[in-house]
DNA sequence: GGATCGATCGGCT
DNA sequence: GCCGATCGATCCG
């Protein structure tokens, strides 16, 4: 049953791995039952050259796993207070990986919900942290064998190419380009388990404006923190 | 539904 | 010191 992906399937260009974990099944083992859930929102982070990359900054030691052997978990804690899950990818001395940002809670629910202090399907593991947060990752968790026991990630039903849609990656605005606006966001189109808000490139909601009440002066709140 | 803002701390400049 | 690979509450429309 616990078929993980090969590290071979890391070993690879980082945006075919990142296309490819759309519809895998991340996995934990816990105390009795197992966590399961399916990727549909990756990001790919790819070397030193990323300017979005945290390798940007070279080897240090907290970038050091991105140089490591792929098949490996890199978690990192941002904002303060919130955890974040890469899978490793590329040779040995290639710093790049794939950020989890969202999968689709399969088995072990409750535990889920439990864990993100909420029941609303789609908010389990719709954003990296909520993802981290469902499975109770932290940096405990940072170098972890994605091809073990305890974390792995097994094959799930491919997503057809039709059903991928991609988008610049999210929280990347101030790199300099072209990196700001690279779509290197690879998310399954018709999930609601995705980032909320940015599943859906805005059809035409717009309406036509019909007043021509057009006040471009937006008065910016008396700043006062 | 969209925009804004505060929380909170490790790592790098 | 400064700035995030974010989230959730809150306010407004």
């Amino acid at each position: 049953m616990a078929r993980s992906l090969p590290r071979s399937f890391y070993d690879r260009p980082t945006l075919t791995v990142a296309r490819e974990l759309l519809g895998a099944i991340l996995c934990r083992r816990l105390e009795g039952i197992t966590l399961r859930a399916r990727i549909v929102e990756t990001e790919a982070y790819v070397g030193e050259t990323d300017l979005a990359c945290h390798a940007r900054a070279g080897r240090t030691p907290r970038t050091d796993p991105l140089y490591g052997p792929p098949g490996m978990a890199y978690v990192y804690l941002t904002y303060g207070m919130h955890h974040l899950l890469n899978a490793v990818t590329e040779p040995k001395g290639n710093p790049a990986a794939v950020l989890i940002r969202a999968a689709e809670p399969l088995e072990g629910i409750a535990h889920m919900e439990k864990a993100r202090g909420l029941s609303t399907p789609h908010l389990i593991g719709s954003g990296p942290a909520r993802l981290a947060q469902a499975f109770g990752l932290d940096l405990a968790w940072n170098r972890t064998d994605l091809c073990g026991k305890d974390l792995w990630i097994e094959p799930g039903d491919p997503v057809p190419s039709r059903s991928i849609d991609t988008s610049p990656r999210i929280g990347c605005q101030n790199c300099p380009e072209p990196w700001a606006s690279i779509p290197w966001r690879f998310y399954v189109a018709d999930s609601r388990h995705v980032t909320p808000g940015r599943s859906r490139p805005k059809l035409l909601v717009t309406k036509p404006r019909e007043f021509g009440n057009n006040r471009a002066s937006r008065v910016r709140g008396t700043s006062h923190r």
